[in-house]
Formats: structure tokens, C-alpha cells, sequence
DNA sequence: CAAGACTCCTGACGGC
DNA sequence: TGCCGTCAGGAGTCTT
């Protein structure tokens, strides 16, 4: 669920609740939530520590402690952050799904609720300690055009199996990777080096684009999972081109949308604004003339 | 190196 | 009504 945008919402609207408070107490409804350290050193070091910085790496929230440490986490697919007053719980963070709380010194807590366990915390040094190998900030001015271009020749995959790949763009998930693709007329299915530079210019340009105006709109809600802190949905899913509207008209050209999978992710594209790739390149490469 | 299968969990939804 | 299979925004690991 939480991608770049809803991450960079939830931490923007964190970061003036939470810098400069103090955790006073650790209480964990699930112990398997912390990676690292043991989940009994997660409660008794985080213990007194201040916040000084929240900020965002890829789809992890990074909250920067006194010490040097920092708290980092990551969402996956339905955890939600929120900061309540100790009396007036977030309604829809049901208790059972509050995996950790952590109180503060104004008397709030920031709690971190997760139905289906798949989030973490972590206590690190250093982000290397549990972060994987992670690619350039797409809203970065490094992840430009030339950028895009180099990086999708120097590789032989599917193009969005490769979008969605950490290790080489941070950030993106299987919604804005529909959405960037079929602003550039892409289809997910083409091999990343058949691409034309101008194309690649064109995705860089297109993936900062939706990017930015999903976070300009809070990010995208479609259940009951994604919320701002705030307990806001996002707005960015009435803007949606193509993700979840299969069956629907183009907003573009007016063809039907359609869903396929590719690399095991349901993915939308519109057949006529992102015309699939002619053939397989290592088919073609393994059978010459046909016919 | 690339790609697919499988796994971690729980809840919602459609079909019968 | 109720049971069961299927699927879901992520990503790590293992196999082919």
C-alpha cells in the first residue's frame, strides 16, 4: 500500500508532532514487528531518547534520535502510523492491530498499527543496517532523463518488474509504476534496453510527475488501509489513469482499459496508448525468421 | 543476471 | 447464512 507519496505525507505531517519529543515509554502488541535489536533492547534504549529530524528514504520513515541512532520502519502493505492523544484513539486503528506505542513526553503516542504483520521497526546506527541496497530518489534532480536512459540500457529486464525493483529506483510500488508508464505511452511488458532514449526521458519525466501529484494530493486511498496520520484518506486515486480501472475508458484516447499480470502484480494499461511489445526479445533472439 | 514461485499475515469479497 | 477459495498497495529468499 504506503508508496513514496503516502510515506512523504505521513512523515511531512509526523514531523511537527513528533521533533523535539521525547520517548518516554515503549509498548509493543506484537513483538515480532522490531527486526533489530531484541525487542527488549528496542523498549528499554528507545527510552528516554528525543527526536531531532523525521525524514523519508525510499519507502521507509526514518526518525532520527539524540544519540545518533535512529527509528526506522518500514509499512509494507497495510501498516499505518498515527499520533493520538493518550485519551483519543485514532478510531480506525483497531487496538488488535497496534503492534507498537510509543509514548511521548506531551502525553500523545505515536502508534504504529499493522493488520497484517508484514511492517517492521528498527532500532540502527546506521540505515545500512537494515536497509537493502536502494537506487536514487526518483524526485531527485540526479534520477533525470540522461539517468533513466543509462540505467534502462544497462539492464535486460521487463520494464516494470524493473520499476518496481528497489535497487534501482526507490519508492515506487506497483500503483505509480501503472500510472508513470502510462503517461509515457510504455507498456509494463517492454525490455527495459529496447527503449529509445527519448522514451527514457519521457518515464523520468512522467514518474516525477505522478509522484509529485500524489503527494501534492496526500497520496491514494481505495479501502480502508491508507490514511494520513491525520486519519485523512489520500486524493490522488480519483486522478488515477489506468491502476483499478480495468474495464473502464482510457482517460487519454478512450480505448478500454485492461488488466494483465506481470511479475505477479496485477497491472492496468490502456491497449491503444501503450501498444504491447511486438515479441518476447529473447524468443526473437532464440528463433530468427518464423514462417 | 533475470524471472518466477513461494512466503510472511489478515481481511474482504465473490461464488456456490 | 455460511463456508471456501482468491486476491491485495511489499519485498525477501530460493529455484530454475
Amino acid at each position: 500500500m504506503p508508496e513514496l507519496p503516502e510515506v512523504e505525507t505521513i512523515v511531512r505531517q509526523l514531523r511537527p508532532q513528533l521533533v523535539g519529543r521525547t520517548i518516554t515509554a515503549v509498548r509493543l502488541g506484537w513483538s515480532g514487528v522490531v527486526q533489530r535489536p531484541s525487542p527488549a533492547r528496542f523498549r528499554a534504549e528507545l527510552a528516554g531518547r528525543r527526536i531531532v529530524a523525521a525524514r523519508r528514504r525510499a519507502k521507509y520513515f526514518v526518525f532520527d534520535l539524540d544519540d545518533g541512532r535512529a527509528l526506522v520502519g518500514h509499512l509494507r502493505m497495510t501498516g499505518r502510523l498515527a499520533v493520538e492523544p493518550a485519551a483519543a484513539p485514532v478510531a480506525a486503528l483497531r487496538p488488535e492491530w497496534v503492534r507498537a506505542r510509543f509514548d511521548l513526553d506531551d502525553g500523545r503516542c505515536l502508534v504504529f498499527a499493522d493488520v497484517r504483520k508484514f511492517g517492521r521497526l528498527a532500532l540502527v546506527r546506521s540505515l545500512d543496517e537494515v536497509l537493502p541496497e536502494i537506487g536514487p530518489e526518483p524526485l531527485s534532480a540526479a534520477m533525470d532523463g540522461r539517468w533513466m536512459a543509462a540505467a534502462l540500457s544497462a539492464r535486460r529486464r521487463l520494464l516494470k518488474p524493473l520499476l518496481l525493483d528497489q535497487s534501482f529506483v526507490a519508492g515506487l510500488g506497483n500503483i505509480y509504476v501503472d500510472e508513470a508508464l502510462h503517461l509515457s505511452g510504455l507498456h509494463p511488458l517492454r525490455a527495459s534496453h529496447r527503449i529509445s532514449r527519448a522514451r527514457a526521458e519521457s518515464l523520468a519525466q512522467s514518474i516525477k510527475s505522478v509522484l509529485q501529484r500524489a503527494i501534492a494530493a496526500e497520496g491514494s486511498s481505495f479501502d480502508a488501509f491508507y490514511r494520513t496520520p491525520e486519519g485523512q484518506p489520500g486524493r490522488y486515486q480519483d486522478g488515477f489513469l489506468v491502476y483499478g480501472r480495468d474495464g473502464q475508458p482510457c482517460r487519454t484516447c478512450g480505448a478500454t482499459i485492461v488488466r494483465l499480470v506481470v511479475g505477479q502484480r496485477g497491472t492496468h494499461v490502456c491497449p491503444r496508448c501503450q501498444p504491447r511489445p511486438r515479441a518476447a526479445p529473447r524468443e526473437r533472439a532464440a528463433r530468427p525468421a518464423r514462417r
